[in-house]
DNA sequence: ATTAAAAGTTAGCCGATGCTAAATTGATTT
DNA sequence: AAATCAATTTAGCATCGGCTAACTTTTAAT
């Protein structure tokens, strides 16, 4: 009852990789709407200048993000303006924020320090499915209850 | 004693992101030392049509991709051959093994099923660091103990 | 009100990673 | 041996996400 189990094990992998390269392309979508996010809760509002700054890139490369994420209707701004999160783009950096905090909770809750429950978790959450994503969460919250 | 902890939370945004930015330059080319390590063991050589069809890319990306590969060192080609790793290569395939099947099996023993798994552990693995990967080894290690 | 500083924009560049279409080489079949 | 078929390579293109340098606009100071 070993052998080929429920899922053939080699088939898949054009699909894997295909589904690995889709996510990799949301990934700064994704965090740009997280950050905007972020700013305008923790700074009144998001200006290109401060996501540089967190993103350690130059303002030129925010400039050429944010006009990809407003091509892509995820934000709207204009020209010396600060710029705002559309309906698509606060749903989807809700959506974020909810998934990179389950990531982080369950890696405190496997013991790991917050420095490095940050920085692992913002690599991580791009590459979580949503069956992972209940597991981790139901983990964190019954690792809580054990104390 | 509290405020501050040991770790200002704000501050490290840039390096995380930066660190992010690094994990992601490295993935295709840990993917394909990966892959053509497979390859050898399972088929006895690397050729570029079992990389195009694993991938689900094209010949010419794969040969693209080759070529970067072999200016980076990690492996060697000639013309209308097959693919060899080099040294280098070899050691980071064994490297990038090993972190798989670390986070594999830490997703199997939290329970999840083989396919999703396989799929999140292809996502996840170039985004563990150390620290990470040694609770998750730990964790597999305790719960196989605790049947 | 002018000037200086900060913020934002534009233009032009580069590398990585993908593609298609066409040419070439190698292997197989007849 | 020739012809065919499969594999590989080449050329040329596109997008993404970075950069620098130069310029414009806005904001702040004097």
């Amino acid at each position: 009852m070993a052998g080929g189990a429920a899922l053939p094990p080699k088939e898949n992998h054009a699909e894997t990789f295909a589904r690995l390269r889709d996510a990799h392309a949301r990934e700064v979508t994704e965090d740009y709407v997280e950050m905007i996010a972020d700013l305008i809760v923790e700074e009144g509002e998001a200006r290109a200048v401060s996501l540089a700054e967190r993103f350690g890139v130059t303002p030129a490369t925010v400039n050429n993000t944010i006009k990809r994420l407003e091509r892509d209707g995820f934000v709207s701004s204009r020209p010396y303006r600060s710029i705002f999160l559309t309906d698509a783009g606060q749903t989807l950096a809700d959506k974020c924020r909810d998934r990179h905090k389950i990531v982080y909770d369950f890696l405190i809750a496997l013991g790991l320090d917050a420095q490095i429950a940050e920085f692992d978790a913002e690599g991580i959450e791009h590459h979580v499915s949503a069956e992972t994503l209940d597991v981790f969460r139901a983990f964190t919250k019954s690792s809580k209850g054990e104390i």
